[in-house]
DNA sequence: TGTACATCAGTGAACGCGCGTTCACTGATGTAC
DNA sequence: TGTACATCAGTGAACGCGCGTTCACTGATGTAC
């Protein structure tokens, strides 16, 4: 996974030898950073190809050197920010000892709200309501599993023993066929109730920061930092990373 | 919170004496009717008024008789959205017994998805991404309540006792202070630590059906409904609500 | 090292389009006597 | 019941605006000999 994202990189940003093509690596990141500031101010549906030109100096017809179409350019927008909180969440995972199984998790989770909070707009771009009319296509998906990787890393390091299972035993053969096929992502023997409890705590992670960055708890909640934080540690305890959660705070 | 509802309903639907006054009801409601179908094609941010009042053969103009502007067009809507939402959850825990809380639970939980399973874009309209520029006026934020006081009554049936506190007892001052405000909202004594396991399922419930309508699950689960019937399930088992998953299922 | 040609970035005008909002107007509906 | 006036819904033209995209062009940068 992470030869995979070198490779990308690579392509954008490496060996650009002649004044040519380093004037043109560099204007596109120019294009796409200020790109991402309007889509705080606008919104992604109303994203304009003219503003960004005229905010950057030039004619709106030169930005078509850059990008084929206003679509394409919002592509490489969402490419980006399935590919910066996919980097983000590997290097907290990476900056924990291995086996330190709710330092990782806790990491991982303080590192992907901060990610959220410093690019909000991109937040919205990705878990936000889809950007109606646009079609994602088949390139955007591999980014986007970068961060999930990284989380199903950790789940596999667990005795998957110690959770319980709470479905009653009443799974649909299909939900079964579902969870064996995440399992089989990341290559590791995770039971089916350990991958029921990793989808709850990860969804439950997505819902904290989306409702906090999109205001749903403006009246509610004051301190989201402390908050978050106690949620994780709970969710770290569910899923059996540690035993206590105090020392998580 | 019930009596509130009937006033706002009132106003809009309730005693069209003349002609013209039940014209004008009929009027402004098929604008809305057309706006939310609009939401769908457009997104909110790019909703037309002109292409709204196309759709209905009247002239663009006509529109401002009913509504002074676009971004009012759109309070209304997210009012609505918001009313809807409310009045389908009351209606679903009503129908259950009210010593039943896990039926209860089950029930809300059961119909929140298919509300928003049946409204796509009034939903993306309040949970998704906010309208950038739009300011949601204070009148906005009564409706939206209502969902979650449905909610605290039935967390507030619980023994609370039985919720163990997993924070490891290093709540900060702010938070406490959060949450004993949301327990008085309900007027009712529910601990601390059953209020974070209430936000935390609260939060759970929209991050998982947010993630199912905005495609996020696409290639990852195929049993949307299963798999959301067993993660309330469990939900219901931490909260309390019940001793076994089982016959929830 | 110098010249001739090819490549490419960027320009500016133009296309057709849709938008929100205003305004003076017409004609229908409601009301007071 | 009939008339005179007030209220209001709806019209259509106009305002100024921004949009995505195309196209023929100029001039700079790169390349082959």
């Amino acid at each position: 996974m992470l030869s995979n994202s070198v490779i990308v990189e690579d392509m954008e940003t490496s060996a650009p030898r002649t004044a040519r093509e380093r004037a043109r690596a560099e204007l596109t990141q120019e294009i796409k950073t200020t790109a991402k500031r309007h889509l705080g101010e606008q919104g992604a549906s109303s994203l304009s190809l003219r503003a960004v030109a005229r905010e950057l100096g030039m004619a709106s017809s030169a930005v078509y050197r850059y990008f084929p179409s206003r679509d394409m350019l919002l592509t490489a927008l969402i490419v980006d920010a399935y590919d910066s909180l996919g980097a983000a969440a590997e290097i907290a995972d990476a900056a924990e000892r291995r086996g330190d199984l709710s330092g990782r998790w806790m990491s991982v989770c303080k590192r992907v709200r901060e990610w959220a909070i410093e690019n909000p707009h991109e937040y919205a771009l990705i878990f936000g309501s889809p950007v109606p009319g646009y079609i994602a296509p088949p390139d955007t998906s591999d980014p986007a599993t970068r961060t999930s990787v990284v989380f199903l890393g950790i789940l596999a390091g667990v005795e998957t023993v110690r959770v319980a299972d709470s479905s009653g035993g009443s799974t649909s053969p299909e939900l079964g066929a579902d969870l064996d096929r995440i399992v089989a992502l990341g290559d590791e023997s995770i039971t089916r109730p350990m991958m029921m409890e990793g989808l709850a705590a990860w969804m439950q992670v997505f819902g904290m920061i989306s409702f906090e960055l999109f205001g749903h708890l403006n009246t509610v909640i004051s301190d989201y930092e402390v908050h978050y934080r106690q949620q994780c540690a709970s969710l770290a305890v569910r899923l059996a990373l540690t035993d206590s959660a105090a020392d998580l705070c």
